[in-house]
RNA sequence: GCCGGGGUGGCGGAAUGGCAGACGCGGCGGAUUCAAAAUCCGCUGGGCUUUAACGCCCGUGCGGGUUCAAGUCCCGCCCCCGGCACCA
């Protein structure tokens, strides 16, 4: 055993060791199986970075557990291959985003093959790989034939920047969310997956996973399909009905107008009946709205008058129509109804169009925090026109200020006047479905998944569009992406422009008809590979059926929590469709999930030099703030996620090459709970640096004077044990947990306790055995060496540590001392040293006798707790 | 605005309602060394006090409460982070 840790040697050699016994090749049908699983990367460069590092860290440690414990582990890795950045660096570099793609693949692969991670490489794909996205096509496929696949001319998000459409998902605050560019508003036909269909299963069976999953991620889910019930009420403009969707059907008689989208269907139903005097301007209003950026159109309520009217279903009277682009098209029907009194929204509307405003709902009582506020919304000061009210039998003058929103008792409300908000909700709702002008209906915010995108480096959609026949779905799979260099984003489809692509014969009747230009969103290659890794090189079948059921659903999945309203919800989508399709028989892909935060690291901006991003060599503080070096500009500091553009990477490569992988993980899972975000500092190396070689020269220590692995501790030796007894229960829980970062505060315990301890060779000899086991899962290279230069493969009989089970604490081993602490009167006095099984009266015996405390104790003793093995707090009179 | 998660030493962070600050980083003092690095040992929340020790007081964002006992539970605030947001 060399004096010094030689890390960069120590792991080339287990490295290969592993991968000569095979010891991370997944059986194809496991018994007892564990599937985990890290979200697979976007390769975007050469190089890892320590933000890289921390999911792999998480998900191999959790890996190394499960194998310890004796589960068959399926630990895969791969690459989700296509997408926009190849193409945007293909740009930049002059190369194509094939050959970028790859040669990023070979580089991650390589530094990830460095970190000994526990995968197993024989499943290895790429999501760009045609054996991949053919499947990813028969997935299409599938879909189109379930009727969940489908094209529409819609108003879309249209990022003008990427040149592509965007799904609803991936526009954050009206941007789009990989270059902030504002997002447009175009009519395109694209095609659609009809995730709302699933929108209540999709809700529903969150309760499946709670518990499992991260409740703020659970929450999100929900919120993102926000499901509303409310009611369906039918205003007729002649024959035309216009349906409105509103959660306050109480309202209805404080209906003053109606409002419909500019990029609804109704709109355009109405138009056919909007007269010549007023088309023109309704015309005007709809194009205009239309490609307005979302910040412009909540700047104010504006609207359009159609110059029809529809009629009240209750009263009968005749209500004005607008178009307004307050209103979304592509929520509920697209059409509102107003009511100025009671929404704030419509009361701003009704303000700019001198609308009239209906006052129905009433507070229940005329004192307390309903009344005030119904007060607030009320009254205000004013010479201009009032209005007039009747409330409690008095009457009222009042100038409304805003909407009063809350709920109440109705008034003016025909049969329904003095029923209480809840119950005429119920009750107009069942009127309405009786008078067959609507009733009680759902709404959900969650919109259909956009899938098709303008670019090049993605899997094309297998559809050919033939003149005859139509749409005809293309079983020749896979439709191959060819190879072009023409491929920059131009705002339709590059694939357009590349004959020997596009044009092609109908299968169905021979004709000369066109491919479908467009290729998938990458959210759709991503949304079915956990399915793929189960048997990834099938070229039968997307997957089989009994392999995919003998390994899903994935117990453990790992990833960052950006995702739980992008992949999370598709992959559990597409999970559904496939459990309907009969080819899976579980409809959720993971059972727990992990969402890990993020590796933060300090870097500096500039106002001045907006995009670069200054070194820390160039940065200098004057008065603890931060100034360019070269020309003095005021510096902001800034602490973000690691990333190439800001310059704030800390590489993977060269601090392996230096420290070791171990090193590097072990920060990482030390630095903080793994689920939290984390500023990498240097302080952050130097723990995990010197703990890992601290271990090697206490354990070159043992090697020197002869100590090998031993099964029994000496139980002379018996307060030693029972620390380490404690220190490997207290692991164990940790490791189930996956508080890594206390985990390896106990390891270091375990270090410190044995380092100056004075205790037998045979003791040491169980402690070896002990630790090393305890330290497998998290610093698995150096594990492994001191598993074979302690013999423990010859003692235990197994080739690696991986094949042994974690240790578990010796039975019947307890303390017979302990320390309590102990109150008086609740005030902390100090601590006892007793025997673990005194009972009370001898506790209390004890104090009295003990100068230190019996001093406080004044009074005759009126009450005691005592919690044995903790505390005792004697509580005295005065 | 709505939903979620937080606020603990100089710093990262520990604490099934039971001795707050585990473990680490940094700092201070010492040992080793020709010297340095590395390593090891001791101290390290704040304050008070010549009875300088087995002492006292204060201390987990703020204000109340429950309890023998609260960082932890309850009520009301403040601040920070994340998500959604004209969703009717």
């Amino acid at each position: 055993m060399d004096k010094e840790y030689k890390a960069g040697e120590i792991e080339r050699r287990w490295q290969k060791f592993w991968e000569e016994i095979k010891l991370f090749k997944a059986p194809e049908k496991p018994k007892n199986k564990y599937y985990v699983l890290e979200m697979f990367p976007y390769p975007s460069g050469r190089d890892l970075h320590m933000g890289h590092l921390k999911n792999y860290a998480i998900g191999d440690a959790v890996a190394r557990i499960k194998m310890m414990e004796g589960y068959e582990v399926l630990h895969p890795m791969g690459w989700d291959s296509f997408g926009l950045p190849a193409e945007n660096a293909a740009i930049q570099w002059g190369i194509h985003p094939r050959e970028w793609t790859y040669n990023n693949i070979e580089g991650f692969r390589e530094q990830l093959k460095k970190l000994g991670l526990s995968y197993d490489w024989d499943r290895e794909f790429a999501t760009s790989d045609p054996e991949y996205y053919k499947w990813t096509q028969k997935l299409f496929l599938i879909l189109y034939k379930r009727g969940l696949a489908y094209r529409k001319g819609a108003w879309v998000n249209w990022c003008p920047n990427c040149k592509t459409v965007l799904a609803n998902e991936q526009v954050v605050e009206g941007k789009c969310e990989r270059c902030k560019t504002p997002v447009e508003k175009k009519k395109l036909t694209q095609w659609f997956f009809k995730i709302t269909e699933y929108a209540d299963r999709l809700l529903k069976d969150l309760e499946k996973l709670r518990g499992h999953w991260p409740e703020h991620v659970i929450k999100q889910q929900e919120n993102w399909i926000g499901k509303s019930e409310g009611t369906e009420i039918v205003f007729k403009v002649g024959d035309l009905p216009i349906r409105v969707f509103t959660t306050r059907a109480d309202t209805v008689f404080g209906v003053t107008f109606i409002s419909v989208a500019p990029d609804s269907e109704i709109t355009d139903e109405i138009l056919k009946f909007v007269s010549d005097d007023h088309r023109e301007n309704v015309l005007r209003y709809i194009n205009e709205s239309l490609v307005k950026s979302p910040e412009e159109r909540q700047k104010g309520k504006t609207g359009v008058f159609t110059g029809l009217y529809a009629e009240h279903p209750f009263t009968k009277e005749k209500i004005p129509v607008f178009v307004a682009d307050y209103v979304l098209g592509e929520y509920g029907t697209g059409a509102v109804m107003g009511v100025p009194a009671h929404d704030q929204r419509d009361f701003e509307f009704a303000q700019t169009y001198k609308l009239p405003i209906k006052v129905v709902v009433f507070p229940e009582k005329n004192e307390g925090e309903g009344f005030e506020e119904f007060l607030k919304c009320m009254f205000e000061e004013t010479d201009s026109e009032r209005f007039s009210l009747e409330y409690k039998g008095k009457r009222y003058i009042f100038q409304p200020k805003r909407a009063y929103e809350l709920k109440g008792i109705l008034k003016d409300s025909g049969e329904f006047t003095g029923l209480k908000s809840d119950e005429a909700i119920k009750r107009i709702g069942q009127k309405l479905k009786e008078m067959g002008l609507g009733g009680p209906a759902v709404a959900y915010r969650i919109r259909d998944w956009l899938v098709s995108r303008q670019r090049y480096w993605g899997a094309p959609i297998p559809i050919i569009h033939c003149p005859r026949c139509g749409e005809v779905p293309d079983e020749n799979l896979p439709v191959l992406l060819p190879h072009t260099e023409n491929f920059l984003p131009k705002g339709r489809s590059p694939l357009e422009d590349v004959p020997e692509f596009i044009n092609t014969k109908c299968p169905r009747c021979g004709a000369d008809a066109k491919r479908d230009p467009d290729t998938m969103d990458t959210f759709v290659d991503s949304s079915w590979y956990f399915l793929r890794f189960t048997d990834p090189k099938n070229d039968k079948e997307i997957f089989d059926k009994e392999r995919a059921n003998a390994w899903m659903p994935v117990d453990q999945y790992i990833g960052g929590a950006e995702h739980a309203t992008k992949h999370l919800i598709y992959a559990r989508f597409i999970t559904k469709v496939l459990y309907d399709e009969g080819i899976l028989k579980y409809d959720e892909p993971f059972t727990n999930l992990f969402t890990q935060g993020l590796v933060l690291k300090k870097f500096w901006w500039s106002p001045v030099h907006l995009k670069s991003f200054p070194n820390p060599e160039d940065v200098e503080y004057r008065d603890g703030k931060p100034y360019l070096k070269a020309d003095g500009t005021p510096l902001e500091e800034r602490l973000e996620m690691m990333s190439k553009s800001r310059g704030n990477v800390v590489p993977l490569g060269p601090f392996v090459d230096e420290y070791g992988a171990d090193a590097a993980r072990v920060a990482i899972l030390f630095a903080a709970p793994p689920d939290m975000d984390f500023e990498w500092t240097d302080a952050t190396a130097t723990a995990a640096i010197r703990f890992l070689n601290k271990i090697w020269r206490v354990f070159y220590g043992f090697y020197q004077s002869g100590v090998r692995a031993e099964n029994e501790p000496d139980l002379n030796d018996r307060d030693f044990v029972i620390t380490i007894n404690e220190i490997v229960a207290g692991i164990r829980k940790d490791y189930e947990k996956f508080k890594f970062n206390t985990a390896i505060a106990k390891l270091m315990e375990a270090i410190n306790a044995v380092e100056n301890a004075k205790i037998t060779e045979k003791t040491k000899g169980w402690f070896i055995n002990v630790f090393v086991r305890l330290l497998a899962p998290v610093s698995p290279h150096l594990a492994e060496e001191l598993f074979h230069k302690f013999d423990m493969d010859k003692l235990l009989g197994k080739e690696t540590v991986f094949k042994t089970p974690l240790p578990e604490p010796l039975p019947g081993l307890i303390r017979e001392e302990v320390e309590i602490g102990v109150q008086i009167n609740g005030k902390f006095r100090g601590t006892l040293k007793i025997p673990i099984n005194s009972d009370e009266e001898y506790v209390l015996e004890i104090v009295k006798n003990n100068e230190r405390l019996s001093r406080y104790l004044t009074g005759e003793i009126k009450k005691v707790i005592y919690v044995p093995g903790k505390i005792v707090n004697i509580i005295t009179g005065l």
